[in-house]
This record gives structure tokens, C-alpha cells and sequence, in this order.
RNA sequence: CGGGGUAUAGCUCAGUCUGGUAGAGCACUGGUUUUGGGAACCAGGGGUCGCAUGUUCGAAUCCUGCUACCCCGACCA
């Protein structure tokens, strides 16, 4: 993408009302605006990211088993109604009506529509086990909206739900989001941690909260510190496998939020050296409910005993358009956002420090051209700033390899290579950067760890 | 919803106390000179001062009402 065509609204002062950098730092990178409380527009350089994350997160479930589909933002009362949250849910449901007056929402959450789905379609025990899943924007009229997209009124969240004869087989399905969740966060370059989570009135020990340690989160958080080193399973675990070990050896350590903390557990489990006591983002959270909506909602199949039983349910839930900033609070400097490769919105960027000049402008040209013929998405700033300025916008969009292409170079046939990260530059033959560059971004895709 | 605050150019802000018809820096447009870490100079364009009412010869400024947004708290992917 040339940046003289694209549309990258950068801002070089702080806008006032963004507090946290990750905030901050989405709008001066122009990835997002408000429109209004809790509402953001994706410009184009923030919906970028976003689609990374999603195809990860996409990429995730389909090799847990997941079956991607898309339900609609708008629902109908009656679903509602029947699952008798309808009332419960309080002023956070958008409500509304259509022209014929009925009363419809912008739904919080798809419990109701995947169970009608679900009932609609399922008779048989046969057809179990079943996870179905959704990229969709929710509404949640949030009491008070902050922190840009980490508490937005509009989010988008993927959302899955998975369907089994029993509680055993809905651990199986449990397991599976779990193991998946610790590899989707992976290939995104966090760390998340799962922690025990609340429950609700169903009980049991089937729900995490998967949480990235960030000074700006809004929970506190307390785990031994062993858990920020453990092994993440690999692109090629059998998901069809027994998983337990996996799960039991990323659950055997001290983890809970500040809602679930029992210090005295905390304190006797964990070693004092070992304890961690922090601030969190809760990026996801994975929960089994049994039957509390297939009850309520009549949906059923026949077991091999020819007798009909409720489904036992679990939904997962992660918040992609908060991923962006959880991301951000965990890369960045002073000059700006450090994207890792796997969800960088550019993987390369091009520096034409004199656009203008003949030797310059062929020479980045040419690199593009070879850049785009070996599958590197880049970014080339070909406008005619000054040479600051494009440092200064690079660092700050956080793209991870930036090509200085400058008339001195150019002249004895060399280009640099910045890695945002670490600041390490390096010269190398204008004719090598692609190769090398190849060599540098295809491992840190972690598209295959 | 309770408490606190803000609203003036695309952005960050001054001007409001003490009423006289709107400013700065950055950004933008044209030009000249520049060009390896947010260039310089010259010339320009751009604002019904959040909205509505009232007071006044005259309101960004004073009164009243409203709205939006932000911060702290309770709630949440």
C-alpha cells in the first residue's frame, strides 16, 4: 500500500480525553475515532489489526473443531422471553421496536439465538458433539464506557458454543476452547494467563478468565509465577486427544482474579518469592453452563436409550476489539506501538527518505514491487514529508521492520533495515533486503508454533 | 445512577473573572529554498465560540434551561 493513497489520519498531538496509552496510541496511529460514547469507527489501519486477530482467532477454532457462522446483531424479544432473561438483564440490553411495533434488541450476547438454532435443527445424539461459532458486534449499554475500545459500548467478540449429551463430554468440548484460547493468545504474542473465574449459580469448576498482565488492567490478579513461563501446546495437538493433561497442568498452579482471590489458599499454595500480585485485561473467559438455557428452552436430543435429555452447554467468548488494545499496553515505547508480526497491520514498511529524487524513487519502487511479489505485506511511504516525520510516523504505527531507503544509501546500493523492537538496524544490499527480510518475518508469523 | 469537570478552527489550547463583534501553535492550500529523526521563509484559506432562551445599544464572555463528552465509584468481553 502506497501511504500517498491510503488513509492514515495520524495525529501528532495527545488527544485530551484518552487516558491510557493504549487509548492514546490508537488514536494518534489513526486506527479508530469515536463517534460517540462507547462507539468507535475502525479506520482503516486499526481494521487491519482487528482482521489479523480474527483470522487467528478463526484459524484457532477451526483446528479445535469449532464451526464457524454468523448470527444476526438484532434479535427478537421473544427469544427472550423464554429464556426469561428477557427482564433479567437490566438496562444493559439495548432494546427497541420495529415498525410493527414488536420489541426486538441489539443483542449482548447469543445464548437464546444458538439454542433455537440449535433446537431447530438437532434431534439425535449422533449429531453431538457440536461447537458452533460467531464473529459478531455486540451491545452492551455499558454503565459508564472508558479506555477507548477496552470498554466500548459496541464490541466485537467471538463467541462459541458448544452442545454434548453430558456433563463429561461438555468438559471434553471445555477442554478444547481451552487449549485453543492458550494457543490464539500465543500466536498473537501475549501472554495470557487463565484464571479461575466466577461461575454463577451452575457452580462447578468450569470457568476461566483468560487475562494478560497490563498496569492499566481493571482487574487485579494474583497466580504463581511459574504460570507466565509454561509451555504453550503446539499448532498439532490432537484436539480429538485426551486433553486433561494439558488442562490440568495449566490449572495445578494458583491463578484467580481479585473476585475469586483466596489469600490464604494464594499464600499456602504459593511460595512467597513466586507470587505475582497484578493488574489485568480479561481477553477472554470460557464457561460451562449445563443446562440452563436448553432447559428453559426445550432443547433436546434422544440418547442411545431412546430417552430425551437437555443439552449440556459451554460458551466462549473472546473480545477481539479489545484484544487491540490489551496488545498495545503490552507493546509499546515511548515513541509508539511495537506490533508483533502476526498482527501487525503491515509487516514491512518502506521509508523513501527524498521522495522525489529519480535514484530514491526507482529504487523504493523497485523493492516494493519484489516485496509484494514475495508475499510481504508492506506499507510504503512514498509522500513527500521529511525524513523525521517518516521515522516518526513509523515508529508510531509500530510496524516492525521499517526499509530506510535514503540517497546516500542508494548511492553505494545499500538500504537499512530497523526492527521497531529492539532498534537494532542493519545495512545490506539493496538486492538482499527482500531474501533477508523473508528470512527475519516468516518465523515470527507464528503461524505454525 | 451518585460525585467532579469540560465544550472556542481538523488537533492542542488562550480569550470568559472585568461584555465592544475571535486568537496562537500544529495541520491545510500556493510559492521558494530544503531533506538520514516531526525543516525554513513568504502568501493564503478555514470558526453561526455545543444548543436554546433571556438581559443589553452590543454576548464566546452575564442569567436560565438543555445536550454532548471526559474523570472517580458501583457493573462488565
Amino acid at each position: 500500500m502506497r501511504l500517498s493513497r491510503y488513509f492514515l489520519p495520524v495525529l501528532k498531538e495527545v488527544p485530551k480525553d484518552a487516558e491510557i496509552v493504549s487509548h492514546r496510541l490508537m488514536l494518534r496511529a489513526g486506527m479508530i475515532r469515536q463517534q460517540a460514547s462507547g462507539l468507535y469507527a475502525w479506520l482503516p489501519l486499526g481494521y487491519k489489526v482487528l482482521r489479523k486477530i480474527q483470522n487467528i482467532i478463526e484459524e484457532e477454532q477451526d483446528r479445535a473443531g469449532a464451526i464457524e457462522m454468523l448470527m444476526p446483531t438484532i434479535q427478537s424479544a421473544d427469544l427472550w422471553r423464554e429464556s426469561g432473561r428477557y427482564d433479567a438483564y437490566g438496562k444493559e440490553m439495548l432494546r427497541m421496536k420495529d415498525r410493527h411495533d414488536r420489541d426486538m434488541l441489539f443483542g449482548p450476547t447469543n445464548e437464546e439465538v444458538i439454542t433455537d438454532i440449535f433446537r431447530a435443527s438437532v434431534r439425535s445424539y449422533k449429531q453431538l458433539p457440536l461447537n458452533l461459532y460467531h464473529v459478531q458486534w455486540k451491545f452492551r449499554d455499558e454503565i459508564r464506557p472508558r479506555f477507548g475500545t477496552m470498554r466500548s459500548r459496541e464490541f466485537l467478540m467471538k463467541d462459541a458454543y458448544s452442545f454434548d449429551m453430558n456433563k463429561e463430554e461438555a468438559r471434553r468440548s471445555y477442554y478444547k476452547m481451552f487449549v485453543s484460547y492458550l494457543r490464539t493468545y500465543h500466536r498473537m504474542g501475549l501472554t495470557a494467563i487463565p484464571m479461575k473465574a466466577e461461575t454463577g449459580p451452575i457452580g462447578g469448576d468450569l470457568s476461566h478468565e483468560f487475562i494478560v498482565l497490563a498496569d492499566t488492567g481493571e482487574s487485579g490478579v494474583f497466580c504463581h509465577a511459574d504460570m507466565l513461563e509454561k509451555t504453550i501446546p503446539a499448532f498439532d495437538v490432537d484436539y480429538d486427544g485426551d486433553l486433561s493433561p494439558i488442562v490440568d497442568d495449566w490449572t495445578s498452579l494458583y491463578a484467580a482474579t481479585e473476585d475469586m482471590i483466596d489469600m490464604e489458599e494464594f499464600e499456602r499454595e504459593v511460595p512467597e518469592d513466586r507470587r505475582v500480585a497484578a493488574r489485568g485485561i480479561e481477553v477472554g473467559q470460557v464457561f460451562y453452563f449445563g443446562t440452563k438455557y436448553s432447559e428453559s428452552m426445550n432443547a433436546t436430543v434422544t440418547g442411545p436409550d431412546g430417552k430425551e435429555v437437555a443439552v449440556h452447554c459451554g460458551s466462549y467468548g473472546i473480545g477481539l476489539t479489545r484484544i487491540v488494545p490489551a496488545l498495545i499496553e503490552a507493546f509499546h515505547d515511548e515513541n509508539g506501538i511495537i506490533w508483533p508480526v502476526s498482527v501487525a497491520p503491515f509487516e514491512a514498511v518502506i521509508l523513501n527518505l527524498k521522495s522525489g529524487q529519480e535514484a530514491c524513487d526507482s529504487a523504493c519502487d523497485s523493492l516494493y514491487e519484489q516485496l509484494r511479489n514475495a508475499g510481504i505485506d508492506a506499507l510504503y511511504d512514498d509522500t513527500g514529508e521529511g525524513a523525521g516525520a517518516k521515522f516518526s510516523t513509523a515508529d508510531l504505527i509500530g510496524i516492525p521492520y521499517q526499509l530506510i531507503i535514503g540517497p546516500r544509501g542508494v548511492k553505494s546500493g545499500e538500504a537499512e533495515i530497523k526492527h521497531r523492537a529492539s532498534g537494532e538496524r542493519e545495512t545490506i544490499a539493496l538486492d538482499q533486503v527482500v531474501t533477508r527480510l523473508k528470512e527475519l518475518i516468516e518465523p515470527e508469523r507464528r503461524d505454525k508454533i
